[in-house]
DNA sequence: AATCCGTGGGT
DNA sequence: TACCCAAGGAT
C-alpha cells in the first residue's frame, strides 16, 4: 500500500512533501475542513485560513465572527465554532502547540474519532488507525463485510487497525483514504488497478460495488416560511445575528418566520414579523435543501419609516455592505431573490 | 442510539 | 427529479 501511495501521491494543498515535517496546525485545520466535505471544495478555504491565520495562535486571537465569515458556505458550522473554540484551548492552555496523542487530541472541541486518530498518525507519526468514509468502504469491500453501517463500524475499525504498519503509519492512512477516493469509490469501482484486487473478498465474489451496505435514509420533509426583507429610508437593509446554537448558529441571516411542516395562516405567519408594516410578496419562492429538510421561503418585503426603525434589533446595512456579514448559502439566495424582484 | 447539523457535485 | 455522497462530531 505504502508503495503505491508513493507511485500515486497526490499533492493537496495541507499535505507537506514527502520527507518534510508535517506542521500540525495545517493538519488539524484541513481535517475539520475534510468533515464531510470534498477535497475540491475545502481548498479554496484552507488557503484563506492558512493566509489569515498562519498559526493556531493568530487563529485563537481572531473574533468569532470573523471565523464565522470565513467559514460561510462552507456548511456544518458547528465545525467553525468548535475550531475557533479549540484554537483558544491549544493557545491558551497548551502554548499553542497541539497534544500529540490521540487521547490528548480527543479531549479538544470538534475532534471526535476519526479526527484524533488522523492528528495523531498523520501529523505526529502516531500508530493510529482512523477511519473516514473512504476506509469504511475500502475495509468492507476487502473483507465483503456485509453487516450494514453503523452497526459494521466496530468491525470495520478492529480490522483497520490490525492492517495499520508500524511504519508510516500517517502515509499508511492518507495512502487507505487516496485509494477509496480515486480507486475504490462508491461507484464503479477501478478493481482493474487496484493494488489490492488479488487479497479483495469482496472484489472475489462479486460484491464489492455494493458494499458497505447502508440502512435507507428516511425521505426529506418541506418546510415553510416567509422572509422579512425590511428596506429603512436612507435604503438600508435589516439583519440579525441568530443564535449560536443549532441551524446556521451564529451567523446572520434576514429576519423571517419560523419555518414549519405545514403552512400556517398568514396572520400567524405575519405575526412573526419583526414589525407591523405593508408587506409586498415578492414572485416566486427561494428553495433550499438542508441536511434533513427542504425549505421553500416566500419573501415579503416592506419600506418603513426612520421611526419604526429605530424600535429593532439587528443591524442595518447597505447591500454592498451585506458581505461584511456571515451569511449561509440559504440567506444568499434570499438576498438575490429579493434583489431581484423587488 | 438516534438525531441534528450544510453544501455542492455526480448520476 | 431525486437521490447519493463527501477525510464526522455533539448531544
Amino acid at each position: 500500500m505504502l508503495d503505491w501511495y508513493d507511485r500515486h501521491h497526490r499533492t493537496l494543498p495541507w499535505r507537506a512533501e514527502p520527507g518534510d515535517a508535517q506542521d500540525p496546525y495545517r493538519v488539524w485545520l484541513s481535517e475539520i475542513m475534510l468533515q464531510q466535505t470534498t477535497v475540491i471544495t475545502v481548498g479554496p478555504y484552507f488557503a484563506a485560513f492558512l493566509q489569515r491565520w498562519p498559526t493556531v495562535n493568530d487563529l485563537a486571537n481572531a473574533d468569532l465572527d470573523e471565523v464565522l465569515h470565513a467559514w460561510q458556505g462552507l456548511g456544518y458550522y458547528a465545525r467553525a465554532r468548535n475550531l475557533h473554540k479549540c484554537a483558544k484551548v491549544v493557545a491558551d492552555e497548551y502554548g499553542g502547540r497541539f497534544p500529540d496523542t490521540e487521547e490528548g487530541l480527543l479531549k479538544l472541541p470538534g475532534i471526535g474519532p476519526y479526527t484524533a486518530a488522523a492528528v495523531a498518525a498523520i501529523a505526529f507519526n502516531r500508530h493510529s488507525s482512523p477511519v473516514d468514509g473512504n476506509i469504511e468502504r475500502v475495509i468492507s469491500r476487502l473483507f465483503a463485510l456485509e453487516t450494514p453501517l453503523p452497526d459494521v463500524k466496530p468491525e470495520i475499525k478492529e480490522k483497520s487497525a490490525a492492517l495499520t504498519p508500524s511504519d508510516r503509519p500517517g502515509d499508511y492512512a492518507q495512502a487507505l483514504m487516496d485509494l477509496g477516493a480515486t480507486i475504490c469509490t462508491p461507484r464503479n469501482p477501478a478493481c482493474g488497478i487496484c493494488p489490492w484486487q488479488a487479497s479483495c473478498e469482496g472484489r472475489k465474489s462479486g460484491i464489492a460495488p455494493e458494499l458497505p451496505k447502508k440502512r435507507k435514509k428516511p425521505a426529506k420533509p418541506t418546510r415553510v416560511g416567509y422572509a422579512f426583507w425590511i428596506r429603512r429610508e436612507d435604503g438600508k437593509i435589516l439583519v440579525r445575528r441568530r443564535p449560536e446554537k443549532g441551524l446556521l448558529g451564529g451567523l446572520y441571516e434576514v429576519p423571517g418566520s419560523d419555518w414549519r411542516a405545514i403552512e400556517a395562516p398568514d396572520d400567524v405567519m405575519l405575526s412573526e414579523a419583526p414589525i407591523k408594516a405593508s408587506w409586498t410578496e415578492l414572485d416566486g419562492t427561494v428553495g433550499h435543501t438542508f441536511t434533513h429538510f427542504h425549505l421553500d421561503v416566500t419573501v415579503l418585503a416592506a419600506n418603513i419609516a426612520e421611526s419604526d426603525a429605530a424600535k429593532l434589533d439587528g443591524s442595518w446595512t447597505t447591500i454592498d455592505g451585506l458581505s461584511e456579514f456571515a451569511l449561509p448559502t440559504v440567506m444568499k439566495k434570499i438576498v438575490r431573490h429579493a434583489l431581484k424582484y423587488r
